[in-house]
DNA sequence: CGGCACCGTCAGGGAACCGTCAAGACGGCA
DNA sequence: TGCCGTCTTGACGGTTCCCTGACGGTGCCG
C-alpha cells in the first residue's frame, strides 16, 4: 500500500506543538501544513487543499468555532477539533458546527493518527471514481459494468465482460497474455491461450465494425492484446 | 429541523447500559435498534437499516473487531465504538479496521449523541439522499418505503420491497448477485441465487406490463440485476 | 519450399443459469 | 386453534454460456 502522501493541515498556536505533531505526521508519510492562527488557518486551507484538518481551539485571534464555520462555508474538509478542555459544551457545540471528531489533550499521537486515517478513508471513500474508458465509438463504463457502441448498449457475457474490463482498466496498453488468463480465468489457465483467441473473435464480433480487421482489440501476436483508445 | 427520525442501532451486551442508552436516545428524538450480540448486531443491521451504529466492545459471542468487519465487508454505515479501555492498541484497531469514532466509558451522553449527529450529518452529506427514483412508469420513493406505478401504488412484501430498494438506490448500475444477497438476506445465503430469480420474478409480476419481456428489473446472466431507468 | 508457431474461425456437447410452477414450512393474528 | 400472507424449498424445461476440438491462414526461419 504505497498510496500518494496525504495531506494534513495543523492548526495551533503553540509552535512546541505544533512542531511536535508535525514531526510526528511526517515521520509517518503525511504530507504536512502548518497555521499557528485562525486567518492563517483558512488561508491555508483554501490554497493547500488538505485532505484532513487538526484544529487547536483557543487560537489567539478567532474563535476556534468561527474557523470551523469558516472552512465549512466552502468545503466538506473532515476536521479533527484538539482541545484541553475536558468536558463542557464546547465538544458538543464544535461537532455540532461541523467538526467531524473531538479529541482532548493529553493525547496519544498513534490515536490521533488512527483518528485521522479514519477521517480521510471516509472522506476519500464517499468520492466514488466513476471510470469510463472511451475508446474510439465504445464507451466502458467499468462502474456500471457496461459497454455502449454509438449510445447503444452491448450484452456481454461475464466472461467477455471480464476480458473487456481488464483491457479497459489498461486501456492503450497492452496487456501480457499470461496476466488476462490469471485474472479472468484464475490460477491453472496458464497455458489456455486458445480461450483468448475464442473471446478475443466474440468481443470483436459485437464492437468492431469490421471484426476481421480490428481497430479497438488489437492483437500483439505472441505477447497480448491491447485495447486501443484512438 | 423536523427531518424524520434517525435509526441508531445499539450493541450492547449490559442489559443495563443498553436500556440507558435507547432511553435517553429515544428521549431526544432517535429511532433506536438494540442488540445484545455480535451475531444479533449483524443481523439487525441487515434488517434494520440503521443510519449509525453505537458498538460496545467486548460482547460475549464475537470479537468486537469482527463486528466491524462483518459490517464493513458490505454497508458504509457509521461506527461509534464504544469501550471502557482507555488506552492501548483497541482505539487504534478499530479506528484502522474500520470504525468511524471512539469514545472511552465513562462518557457524557450529550457528547456520545453530539458525536452520533456528527456522524450521520457526514454520511448524508457525502451521500445526498434521492428521494425518489424515477423508471419509466414507476416510481421508487426511498423515503416512504413506497413504489407506484403510473401513478397506482403497488403493494409489496418486506422482502421484495428490500430487493427493489437496493436495485433503486443503484438505478441504472448493474446491483451484483453476491451484493443482493449480503444486503437482503444478510450473510450465509452466499449461493442462494434462486431467491433473486424468485423475486426478481414476482417483481416482474406486479411492476412490468410483460413479465417475461421485462424493461425495468433486468437480468444480466451470471452478474446481477439492474433497474433500469429509461 | 516445408515445418513451425501463432492466430482467427466454426461447430457441437455439456454444464450453468434463468424463469416458472408448485407445494411445504413458518409466523402473526383473529 | 385455524387461517392467511410470506418465506423457503424443490423440481422442470428452455436458453445461454463455456469449454473442447478441428481446420485454415499467415508470418518466420531453416
Amino acid at each position: 500500500m504505497s498510496e500518494p502522501a496525504h495531506r494534513v493541515l495543523v492548526v495551533d498556536d503553540e509552535p512546541a506543538l505544533a512542531r511536535a505533531l508535525a514531526i510526528n505526521l511526517r515521520a509517518h508519510g503525511w504530507d504536512v501544513l502548518v497555521a499557528h492562527d485562525g486567518r492563517g488557518a483558512l488561508d491555508a486551507a483554501v490554497t493547500g487543499h488538505p485532505d484532513v484538518v487538526v484544529l487547536d481551539l483557543g487560537l489567539p485571534d478567532l474563535d476556534g468555532l468561527e474557523v470551523i464555520e469558516g472552512l465549512r462555508g466552502w468545503t466538506t474538509v473532515p476536521i479533527v477539533v484538539l482541545s484541553a478542555r475536558q468536558h463542557g459544551e464546547d465538544k458538543i457545540e464544535a461537532l455540532d458546527r461541523g467538526a467531524d471528531d473531538y479529541v482532548t489533550k493529553p493525547f496519544a499521537i498513534d490515536e490521533l493518527m488512527a483518528r485521522l486515517r479514519a477521517a480521510v478513508r471516509r472522506s476519500t471513500a464517499a468520492a466514488p471514481t466513476v471510470a469510463q474508458v472511451v475508446a474510439g465509438d465504445l464507451v466502458v463504463d467499468l462502474g456500471r459494468k457496461r459497454v455502449s457502441r454509438r449510445g447503444d448498449d452491448v450484452r456481454l457475457t461475464p466472461t467477455e465482460w471480464s476480458f473487456l474490463e481488464l483491457l479497459a482498466r489498461h486501456a492503450g496498453k497492452l496487456v501480457p497474455r499470461e496476466q488476462i488468463l490469471r485474472e479472468v480465468w484464475g490460477f491453472g489457465y496458464d497455458d489456455a491461450f486458445h480461450y483468448l483467441r475464442l473471446y478475443a473473435a466474440q468481443l470483436r464480433r459485437k464492437l468492431e465494425d469490421d471484426p476481421s480487421h480490428p481497430r479497438h482489440i488489437v492483437t500483439t501476436a505472441g505477447l497480448g492484446y491491447t485495447l486501443e483508445t484512438g
